[in-house]
DNA sequence: ACCTGAACACCGTTCAAGT
DNA sequence: ACCTGAACACCGTTCAAGT
């Protein structure tokens, strides 16, 4: 889908890595988790695969760096509120639409322990739970709580992307999840089943976001 | 390592679904999970790659089969209690050290959306927070907040595994982390820093149980 | 029906050779 | 110093041929 102009642009920078993280989300957005490989990634950047390990010393760090970046990002876009308890929402949410928008993310983030994005994501939320009057023996584990419930659902969201990869099909997803649970054996899964009318109506975000309550007001209960 | 004995024993069993899943299992836990390949699964069945086919449609099946051999099992063995409150605990033990014993489940857990290994989970949890007398319409808010926050654990706990090979060099391993935490920019990470000196010290197994807590006493408040 | 294993269509990564 | 791209050492999966 190239536009032929008259005169070949120039390439006016070499190689970096920045713009290797630029090239890797676009492949990633774009694409999809899949169509991720060095050999795409040096033919969108008019060189060689090998080129790549000059600026990256492997797939995963440069997985690693584009996650960071997109999370970073929706980390910093949400410096700006005062109130401690807004912040923690806004910065689930912020998490939530960057995973919705690149579902990729969601998958990475499980991928490595303690990476870059992580640390952003801990520090943001950790200084929203000392500015609540959290005790101070309490942070490490109320942190890590909503931490690993922001990953879980980052994993389960990034999962459920790959599965249903247009967006438009979603109803008839969780149209055949349900039916799946109502059909399972009524002795052994009585709660999927009587829960199973819940799904279609379901909101991803909303859910979310309730969940991000209850772990506030456990947190709150330290007080 | 075979020991020869006088006469070659009889394959009793062909190849079968139950089998290659036990093959999985001993290959994942044994050798890891970058060692699961059709190539040494066969070897190991003394049968080439392509026979794996007529039993299972593809590599991602038979993950999905192992993870819910370990964590039905896991959650199976802890049906006998009666009191809500105890079985969402021992629940959760229950599936932290089936993670902690065969790390790959977790990755597994966080590939593929509603894969049966959630679902008994979901179940089971779902079950207890009935008891809780929760109310009817924060039941699917509820259980998704702690399968999410389970399944969050999960994937950070399976990542930080392949990241530490060696159970015994857990303590260089946090020293490690908390001193990139420590070095991280003053201005940018206040609250990494003053956490760090927590991250040695602490329990997964304890913060882990800590955060279920929290979810608890949230969840808690909507009776 | 089930198994066999060569072959296919890929990967990430390395490295000698170029500029 | 950076790039190139062929080559290496693998993968998951398929499929004609066997039993």
């Amino acid at each position: 889908m190239l536009v032929h102009s008259s005169r070949i642009p120039r390439r006016t920078d070499p190689l970096s890595r920045e713009r290797l993280v630029q090239a890797t989300i676009q492949i990633l957005d774009v694409d999809g988790e899949d169509a991720l490989t060095f050999r795409l990634l040096a033919t969108r950047l008019a060189t060689g695969p090998g080129a790549i390990y000059h600026h990256v010393a492997s797939k995963n760090e440069l997985l690693g760096a584009a996650a960071a970046a997109v999370i970073g990002g929706a980390v910093h876009d949400t410096r700006t509120i005062n109130e401690p308890l807004e912040s923690v929402r806004a910065l689930a949410v912020a998490v939530f639409d960057a995973i919705d928008a690149h579902p990729w993310v969601g998958t990475q983030l499980t991928r490595e322990p303690w990476q870059f994005a992580v640390i952003e994501l801990f520090e943001a939320l950790g200084k929203c739970l000392t500015e609540l009057g959290v005790p101070r023996q309490a942070w490490f584990d109320a942190v890590s709580t909503l931490v690993n419930y922001v990953l879980g659902l980052a994993g389960q969201y990034a999962a459920a992307a790959r599965f249903r990869p247009r967006v438009t099909d979603r109803e008839a997803f969780l149209q055949t999840i349900a039916g799946q649970w109502e059909r399972l054996d009524p002795a052994g899964f009585p709660f999927m089943r009587e829960i199973a009318a819940d799904l279609a109506p379901h909101d991803d975000r909303t859910q979310f976001l309730a969940g991000i309550e209850l772990i506030l007001a456990g947190i709150l209960t330290t007080r």
